[in-house]
DNA sequence: CAGATCACTTAGGAATGAGTCT
DNA sequence: AGACTCATTCCTAAGTGATCTG
C-alpha cells in the first residue's frame, strides 16, 4: 500500500550484497564476511540516498554509524577472545546429544546430531546437515510412516508445556478474570496433548481432508449512516447524500490523510466508481471531486477512533469478550477430528482498493460481499453453515481436493479470495514442512545443477543459454521467477524471467571490478531491487548477446518464461521450481551466518547474532520496509541518550582525573579508594555507552529491512532450533522463551515445537 | 500449446496491544 | 495515568505454479 512504494528512492537498494553471503566458491571469503558486510552496508547506504533529499542527513548519520560499528566490532572481537575457549568446549561437549535420537526415525526432524566432525570438504553445507540429509533421503523413500513417538519426547513435551504455562500467568496477573476464562477455554480447546499431526500419515490420494465442518464466514457489519450533524459539502454547500453514495464517500473520507487521495489515478478511479453509487440527482450535481469536502466526515471518524481509545477498561473488556465470542463461534472449524483455527474467517469489508506501487486500479470501489457471492466448501456429512436469515449461498460444494472453506470472487481483478486455515493447522504445517524438505533435497543436488547451468552458458541454443543465465540469477541473487502479467491490470513489476532490457546495465568494468551487472527494477509489491554485482565473464558475454538489437522495453530473456524454466527444473529434480531456490538459499544462509556470527554466550548477544543472521537473509531476499514513521524520532531519542551518556562519561573521567591527582598529593587510603570507585564508575558508564551504541547500530541497520517475512516463510525452523544448542544456548533455558525473544512470530514457534520435538 | 483459471504462498503496511517510561 | 515505543496481529495484495480449456 502506501504510496510509499512510489518513493523508489527512499527504499533501500539491495546493495551489492548477496554475492558474499552466498558464496560457494570461496570459503575464505566467508570468514571476512562480517567485515565486508559493514563495508557493503556503508556502500549500500550511500547509494541508497544518492538521489534523495535525505542525502545530507544520511551521510552525517553514516559517519556516526561507522564509528559505532567500529566500536561494536572491536567490542566483539574483544569478547570473542574471552569466550573462544569456552565456546569450543561447549560445542564439543554440547553437540546434539540431547536430541532425541529417535526423531530421525520419524523421518521428520532428521536432526543434525552431529558433533564435532570436521568440516570436510563442504563449505556450503555443514557436514551435519549432509548427514541428516542422507538419512532423510532414506526415509523419504519410505514416505511418512507414522511412527510412535518416544515416551521421552512426550515427557519433554509435557515439561515444555508446563514451562510455558509457568510463564504465562505472570503476564496476566493483572487480569484475573481473563486469565480464568482463558484457562477454561484452553482446557476446553485442548483437553488432550497438542496434536502431533506430523506423526500421522498423510493422504496419498490428493484429498486434503475427509471431514470438514465450519460455521461459514463473518460478514462485514452493515453500513451505519452518519449522524445528521456530520455533513458533506459540495462546492461549499451542504449536501445530504443518499446512503449508498454516503457510504462510498466515507471510504474516501477515512483515507483523507493518506497520500493515496492525492494521486490522480486514485482520485479518478474513485470518482468514477463513486458516481456509479450516486442517485441521478447526485450524479448531476457532483461533477468535480475537488469540490467535495469530506473533512467533517474525516474528523468524525478520527473522533471515533479517539473515543475508542478513551474508553474505560470495562468497556474495552466487553468489546474484547464479544470479539472472543465471535472467534469462538466462527474462528474454528473441524477438519478430520480436529478443531483447527481459521486464518481469516471475516469477509473483506467494502472499501477502496489500495493497490501497491503504481497500480492502475487504485481507488476503485471494492464492493460489499453478500452471501449470494459466497461459495461454501465443507463435507457432505457435516452440518452445513447457514446463510444469514433471508439470504442464500451462491453454492455449497464438497470438494476435498482443496483446502479452502469459503471463497468469493473479488470485483477489482476478478480474482478469487479464500478463507483458509491458520498456519498452525495441520494442512498448512504439512505444506510448510514439505517446502523445507524440498529445499533440503535441492541441497543435495544443487552442486550438480550449478555445474549444469554453468555448462549451459556455452550451449549452442539461445533458449538454453537464456535459461541457464536466468537460473544463475535466481540461484545467486534469490530473484523470484517472474511470471508474466497482464499489462494495465496491475503495477508494472517484474521478476527474473520477465526482466526487460531496461532493467539491467552492463559494465565491463566498474569500480575496479570486471563484468559488473547493475539491476534496477521493481519487484513484488513494487519494492525496488537495486544491485550491482560482478558476474562471470561467460554470463556477461551472454547478457551482451541477449541485449543485441533490442529496445529497452523488450524482454531480456525473450526465449524464456517461468513455465519453460520450471519444466526444466522439474527434470533436474522432482518438485523443483524456481522458488525453491529462494527457500534453499535463505535457509542455508541463516545456517551459515549463525555458525559464523555466534560467539557470545549470553542471551542478548545470541539474539543480536540471530538478528544479524536473519538480516543477512532479509537482505538476500530483498525484504524491505518503509522506515517506521517514528524512526527518526526514536533514533534521535536514542542519540540524545547516547550524548547524555557521553557527557556523563566525560564528567566521570574528569572526576577520576582529579581524584587521581588528589591521590598523588595525599597518598592516603581514602583517596586511593576514591580513585578506585571513580574508575569503576567510568567503566560502568563506558559499558552503558557501548550498549546504547550497539543498540543504535542494530536499529539503524534494521531501518529498512523487514525481518518478519523471512522468519515466517523462508527459514527452516529446525535451523533456528538446532542452531540454538549448536550455539550453545542451553536447552534448559526454556527454549520457548528464548524463541519468543528471537522469533517473535507465532507461526515459527508453532513449527519450531512441532519440528523440534 | 497459449492463455485463463484456480489454489495456494509470500508480502508489506495498518491497527492493535503490551510494555515501559515519565 | 498518560505518552510513548515496540512487537504482534490483522489485513489483503501480489506473487508462484499447477491445471484446465479451447
Amino acid at each position: 500500500m502506501s504510496g510509499d512504494h512510489g518513493h523508489k528512492d527512499s527504499k533501500i537498494d539491495s546493495g551489492s550484497r548477496v554475492n558474499e553471503s552466498h558464496k560457494h566458491k570461496d570459503k575464505h571469503k566467508d570468514k571476512e564476511h562480517r567485515h565486508k558486510d559493514h563495508k557493503k552496508d556503508r556502500e549500500r547506504e550511500k547509494s541508497k540516498y544518492s538521489n534523495s533529499e535525505h542525502k545530507e542527513f544520511s551521510e552525517k548519520k553514516h559517519r556516526d554509524k561507522d564509528k559505532v560499528k567500529h566500536k561494536d566490532g572491536s567490542l566483539e572481537r574483544h569478547k570473542e577472545k574471552h569466550k573462544e575457549k569456552r565456546k569450543e568446549e561447549k560445542i564439543k561437549s554440547f553437540s546434539f546429544d540431547e536430541k532425541p535420537k529417535k526423531e530421525k526415525e520419524n523421518g521428520f526432524a532428521s536432526p543434525p546430531r552431529i558433533k564435532t566432525e570436521t568440516d570436510g570438504d563442504s563449505f556450503y553445507y555443514s557436514p551435519k546437515y549432509e548427514k541428516s540429509l542422507k538419512r532423510e533421503h532414506d526415509d523419504d523413500d519410505i514416505e511418512f510412516k507414522p511412527k510412535k513417538i518416544k515416551v521421552e519426547n512426550e515427557k519433554k513435551a509435557k515439561k515444555r508445556k508446563q514451562e510455558e504455562e509457568d510463564i504465562e500467568p505472570k503476564k496476566k496477573t493483572k487480569d484475573k478474570k481473563t486469565d480464568e476464562t482463558d484457562g477454561k477455554k484452553k482446557a476446553k480447546k485442548e483437553p488432550e496433548e497438542k496434536w502431533k499431526w506430523w506423526e500421522e500419515e498423510r493422504y496419498t490420494d490428493g484429498s486434503k481432508w475427509k471431514f470438514l465442518e465450519h460455521k461459514g464466514p463473518v460478514f462485514a457489519p452493515p453500513y451505519e449512516p452518519l449522524p445528521s450533524n456530520v455533513k458533506f459539502y459540495y462546492d461549499g454547500k451542504h449536501m445530504k447524500l443518499s446512503p449508498q453514495a454516503e457510504e462510498v464517500a466515507t471510504f474516501f473520507a477515512k483515507m483523507l490523510d493518506h497520500e493515496y487521495t492525492t494521486k490522480e489515478v486514485f482520485r479518478n478511479n474513485f470518482f468514477k466508481d463513486w458516481k456509479k453509487e450516486m442517485t441521478p440527482e447526485e450524479k448531476s450535481k457532483i461533477t468535480n471531486l475537488s469540490k467535495c469536502d469530506f473533512t467533517e466526515m474525516s474528523e468524525y471518524f478520527k473522533a471515533q477512533t479517539e473515543a475508542r481509545k478513551q474508553m474505560s477498561k470495562e468497556e474495552k473488556q466487553k468489546i474484547k469478550e464479544e470479539n472472543e465470542r465471535i472467534v469462538q463461534e466462527y474462528g474454528f472449524c473441524v477438519m478430520d477430528n480436529h478443531k483447527e483455527r481459521i486464518a481469516n474467517f471475516r469477509i473483506e469489508p467494502p472499501g477502496l482498493f489500495r493497490g501497491r506501487g503504481d497500480h492502475p486500479k487504485m481507488g476503485m470501489l471494492k464492493r460489499r460481499i453478500r452471501p449470494e457471492d459466497v461459495i461454501i466448501n465443507c463435507s457432505k456429512d457435516s452440518k452445513h453453515p447457514k446463510p444469514p436469515p433471508g439470504t442464500k449461498w451462491k453454492e455449497v460444494r464438497h470438494d476435498n481436493k482443496v483446502t479452502w472453506l469459503v471463497s468469493w470472487t473479488e470485483n477489482i481483478q476478478g480474482s478469487i479470495k479464500y478463507i483458509m486455515l491458520n498456519p498452525s493447522s495441520r494442512i498448512k504445517g504439512e505444506k510448510d514442512w514439505q517446502k523445507y524438505e524440498t529445499a533440503r533435497r535441492l541441497k543435495k543436488c544443487v552442486d550438480q545443477i550449478r555445474a549444469q547451468y554453468r555448462d549451459d552458458w556455452k550451449s549452442k541454443e539461445m533458449r538454453i543459454r537464456q535459461r541457464a543465465v536466468a537460473l544463475y540469477f535466481i540461484d545467486k541473487l534469490a530473484l523470484r521467477a517472474g511470471n508474466e502479467k497482464e499489462e494495465g491490470e496491475t503495477a508494472d513489476t517484474v521478476g527474473c524471467c520477465s526482466l526487460r532490457v531496461e532493467h539491467i546495465k552492463l559494465y565491463p568494468e566498474l569500480n575496479g571490478q570486471e563484468f559488473v551487472v547493475e539491476f534496477d527494477f521493481l519487484g513484488k509489491d513494487s519494492i525496488r531491487y537495486y544491485n550491482t554485482i560482478p558476474v562471470e565473464k561467460r554470463v556477461f558475454k551472454n547478457l551482451q548477446l541477449f541485449l543485441e538489437n533490442k529496445q529497452p522495453e523488450d524482454d531480456l530473456f525473450d526465449r524464456l518464461n517461468t513455465s519453460i524454466l520450471n519444466k526444466h527444473l522439474q527434470e533436474l529434480m522432482d518438485g523443483l521450481t524456481a522458488k525453491v531456490f529462494r527457500t534453499y538459499n535463505a535457509s542455508i544462509t541463516l545456517q551459515q551466518q549463525l555458525k559464523e556470527l555466534t560467539s557470545e554466550d549470553n542471551t542478548p548477544a545470541k539474539i543480536l547474532s540471530y538478528n544479524r543472521a536473519n538480516r543477512a537473509v532479509a537482505i538476500l531476499c530483498n525484504h524491505q520496509r518503509a522506515p517506521p514513521k517514528t524512526f527518526e524520532k526514536s533514533m534521535q531519542n536514542l542519540q540524545s541518550k547516547i550524548d547524555a551518556k557521553k557527557d556523563q562519561l566525560a564528567d566521570a573521567r574528569r572526576e577520576l582525573k582529579s581524584a587521581k591527582a588528589d591521590a598523588k598529593v595525599r597518598k592516603d587510603e581514602k583517596t586511593k579508594k576514591a580513585v578506585e570507585t571513580k574508575k569503576k564508575a567510568v567503566q560502568r558508564i563506558e559499558e552503558q555507552l557501548m550498549k546504547l551504541e550497539v543498540q543504535a547500530t542494530d536499529r539503524e541497520e534494521n531501518k529498512q529491512i523487514a525481518l518478519g517475512t523471512s522468519k515466517l516463510n523462508y527459514l527452516d525452523p529446525r535451523i533456528t532450533v538446532y542452531g540454538i544448542p549448536a550455539l550453545s544456548i542451553h536447552r534448559k533455558f526454556r527454549v520457548s522463551t528464548l524463541l519468543k525473544d528471537i522469533t517473535g512470530g507465532v507461526r515459527i514457534q508453532t513449527q519450531v515445537f512441532q519440528f523440534a520435538r
